[in-house]
DNA sequence: AATGAATGAGGCTTCATTCAT
DNA sequence: TATGAATGAAGCCTCATTCAT
């Protein structure tokens, strides 16, 4: 029982720190504030993490497992092009519905690359999962996918869900997310025609029926 | 001439700040540290700037002065296929040539959004930079590119760039990224020749000849 | 056990504010000062009051309460002009033998101005007190006092008692000071005889036995 | 014409000093606020006055003197009551109309105590101005005035007015210093007629025909 | 003579953490 | 086991003052 009570607390102290994170920022997620958003005593903190470090790594391991997740929901045991697709729309639905999420693991990201140690051994982990997913595809024209076209997938992937991350956490207008998810599915899926084979994509071109505000298609780090 | 120091000792002090910025992180970033990076006293830091609110947000607008820099001196006077190549590319080289730059940027992005107000006005004229530069162009075929293609063709570069400034920012491989820069740019070509006519790429398919760690493909942020 | 450590801590830390503030002024009572005089470490003085403003804010309930207890234990339950006479007696006895107390209610009176809200709070029950005591008093006739006399009685007294502090304040010659205090308790004396009947004074006229230094009964306030 | 500007500039920022003690108190007076005040560039402040102390210093001389200026204006070349209840009414009324030079006196007394040595000088010259005024009068009945009487009166004198004085500052109701005005200089004149003769007051004994917030009669000092 | 630039010292406050119960 | 109390270190900022022109 106490043991349950102990492990709802670090949950509900991650939870608080996912939370502070992404309303204050890595910097401003002070351990006074993150335990009064768990609503807990300072001290209580410290008795469940021995550090702050120790807390944020938690934090880490949950939004990892978290992505982990979303990417085995999001696969449709289809052809290669139809998986890479639903993973990637998969990520950023995600995203578009938990922008905490996104706010805290942008905000991790530095903080995680330069605490360094703990960080590298869940980079492998995963790559393994989307690896392990699109690993049991073959192309739409039955062929296999080779390894190093894999890993090209997965960087395409991975980069286009970071760019559409970046521009939804600074603007917050969900029509333009919406607008720009497909753009970037359609993107993808334009990669993989030309380098997959032919099929041509199983989704519509991009078609903006409502006329989005334009300007938040550009995400503010182009700054000039 | 006293006017002139005064500009260098800020000069200085934003430097500073990069180089702070990048390599401790926003919150690492402490007055403090600054200073003592840029030699100056700790008083000087304030008398430069009232605030370390307003040291960050001359770091922002240095920084967004060099990308506009940057895209403008990327600008190939092509028509759009190259010229959004190359404005890819000029920022994809600048990112690879300056990391500070990059996690600089990245750090800021946060701050800059929790900050809000003076965000705002840098958008508009980062759009209008990009904009500017592409609306001068027409396709191959010589056709005018319509106003919504360049929209999206801007959040397309703008997301693959920044996608590419993650991994970069994270894995410090120059071998992978270099690879994934050419990768990135296939990307976009890719899709500019599903959605602005035929012409096929000028550049060479991704062609991977050293064989890089293909595990720092892959952000960590795909972690499981 | 650990609640009476804390309100002992808060305590010690007011009494080291009164003495700091009457040796150095307001703006002369760093917290650094304080905490030293309350033998205390900095932090624990922002541990036991979340600001300095807080600190001040219970020095200044502490000698408001001072002070009532002070005209409570003047009060000699007889007719209107020996209570009165009491109560300015032994107000100004009061000060006489905590020298600190009337520096520091001095020093925070502009800041009390300044700060302003929670002082108003004070007035209503400061008026109250005396008022209270004088209240149930009669004329040495045995005729009640109008309200409106009391209000009058009581700036006398408070207006009396002010004008002594501060010329006891700035000289320190207690000689001086005890033949001013039977001054200032004969003016009062004077002002009821001639409002309220003709009972003379119980005390007899003032005697300066004693040849007190002049010239420091005159406030240096009169500079010229 | 030099020497002229660099008067003027010692004046203006004497006064600015005067406003900005009186807004701000002694420690929230910063050199830096005072030469905006004055519109004056920081460095000119300590070009004119070697140090904050000195320039604090030309403060209390310029009110000193105006003090001075006040009594002589009040001086009514009459009896020793007229003349005293006139140098009493002159100084109430000048602090009516110049609110920033009580409270600018009042901050200025603890800082001049703390300071010491040179406010020794301006005492002397302060009761001198009042002595050499009452020095010329006899009473009523023409006798004169005892040396100890005149000091006894410089006394009341100043005590009542820096009673009044605390008062004005802290409440700021004009209708109720008004009335405090008057029962002041009947409480001064209820003594002199006990002991100077038995010529009535010549002033009518206080009627308060407006009924002011009796609340404010009582100064915020006597808290409980 | 005037004044922008610069700075050492110190202001208040907050941090993550440990102590004591 | 949990948690109020306590604290050293460090945060940002402002002060009065001096320097250099």
């Amino acid at each position: 029982m106490a043991r349950i009570r102990a492990a709802e607390r670090r949950a509900e102290l991650v939870a608080a720190a996912v939370r502070v994170i992404a309303a204050h920022g890595v910097d401003g997620a002070t351990t006074r504030r993150i335990a009064e958003e768990a609503s807990a005593p300072l001290a209580t903190l410290h008795y469940c993490f021995a550090t702050k470090e120790v807390l944020f790594a938690a934090v880490f391991e949950y939004l990892a497992g978290e992505y982990r997740d979303v990417l085995n929901r999001s696969d449709v045991h289809s052809d290669v092009q139809n998986t890479a697709r639903g993973l990637l729309r998969g990520v950023l639905e995600w995203y578009l519905e938990n922008p905490d999420f996104g706010a805290t693991i942008l905000e991790l990201i530095s903080w995680g690359q330069r605490e360094g140690e703990q960080a590298e051994v869940v980079y492998a982990s995963a790559f393994a999962t989307m690896r392990t997913i699109l690993e049991g595809t073959t192309t739409a024209a039955g062929r296999p996918v080779s390894s190093d076209m894999i890993d090209q997938l997965i960087y395409v992937v991975s980069a286009l869900s970071d760019g559409f991350a970046l521009n939804w956490l600074v603007f917050t207008d969900i029509a333009a997310a919406r607008v720009q998810m497909e753009l970037t599915v359609g993107v993808l899926d334009a990669w993989m025609a030309a380098n997959l084979g032919g099929a041509a994509p199983s989704t519509q071109p991009v078609e903006i029926t409502t006329e989005p505000d334009m300007r938040s298609l550009v995400s503010w780090v182009h700054v000039d």
